[in-house]
DNA sequence: TTAAAGCCTCCACCCGACTAGAAGGTCAAG
DNA sequence: CTTGACCTTCTAGTCGGGTGGAGGCTTTAA
């Protein structure tokens, strides 16, 4: 099938599937004599696994680490495991710091209230945000 | 006094105060006979103002915004408290989308201990990750 | 037969916040 | 007087995941 159809089909845009080839995240397929990509009809399924690893939040350099151990021939659900647990970790560092963020902001905000906005003075640009 | 010495104060980088200056976030200083910067004492204050407002997760551009706003003579508190409050959607609005994949990560490793890595067949990348 | 749609490559650009390095001018100490 | 630290501007690169457009083939339907 030609590129065109696989965008078709999955969603992604023609341009996104010639880039992620360039990035080897999906194979080069062969070629028609016009030169025209002439892809495999699993192609479909390899797009939905790119697309759902990356709604999971895996970088396309990671998944084409996927990959490339399945076209090995290798099973990669251990390695995809792994793959799994770091992503928790990392979403759950991002959540902490996020968290943080908030709580900031939150305090911040409280603090807008008790003071008073004409004390906003030279001293600092505003009073609002200032050094802890 | 010259931008060593307001790195040095700081901590941040001299490339980085320069930066600042090019994207409007710092007041270009006056120049020395050299055509070295000659920054006020309070450039201290305002650079401790963008740390801080940078630590919440505000942009330069927001940032420089706000300063626009102060040197107009505006006092700022009423527009910095908008934007608290838009920081603090944003914020939540990115901790819902985090929880999700959280829960998508996690849903696909208590699957993991359900299927069996035999069954990990051709038929796709890898089945641990598979379209929902 | 011809026009439109589809395909090809290549190069450049986007977001944000820097950071690196080249090539050169200035200043302070010994 | 020289050395080295400090300053200047400018260009260009980083990260990730694409997107846009130019210029030029090929295929397909009327």
């Amino acid at each position: 099938m030609r590129i065109g159809e696989v965008a078709a089909a999955t969603g992604v845009p023609v341009k996104t599937l010639r880039y992620w080839e360039q990035v080897g995240v999906l194979h080069p397929p062969p070629r028609e004599g016009s030169g025209y990509r002439n892809y495999p009809t699993k192609v479909i399924d390899q797009v939905q696994f790119i697309l759902s690893a990356q709604a999971v939040g895996l970088s396309l350099q990671v998944i084409s680490g996927i990959i490339r151990l399945r076209s090995k021939g290798v099973t990669p659900c251990a390695h995809v495991e792994g793959l799994l647990r770091q992503r928790l970790e990392e979403i759950d560092r991002r959540m902490e710091s996020l968290h943080e963020a908030r709580s900031e902001v939150q305090r911040l905000l409280e603090r807008a209230q008790e003071l008073d906005p004409q004390e906003c003075d030279d001293r600092s640009v505003c009073h609002l945000i200032a050094q802890v």
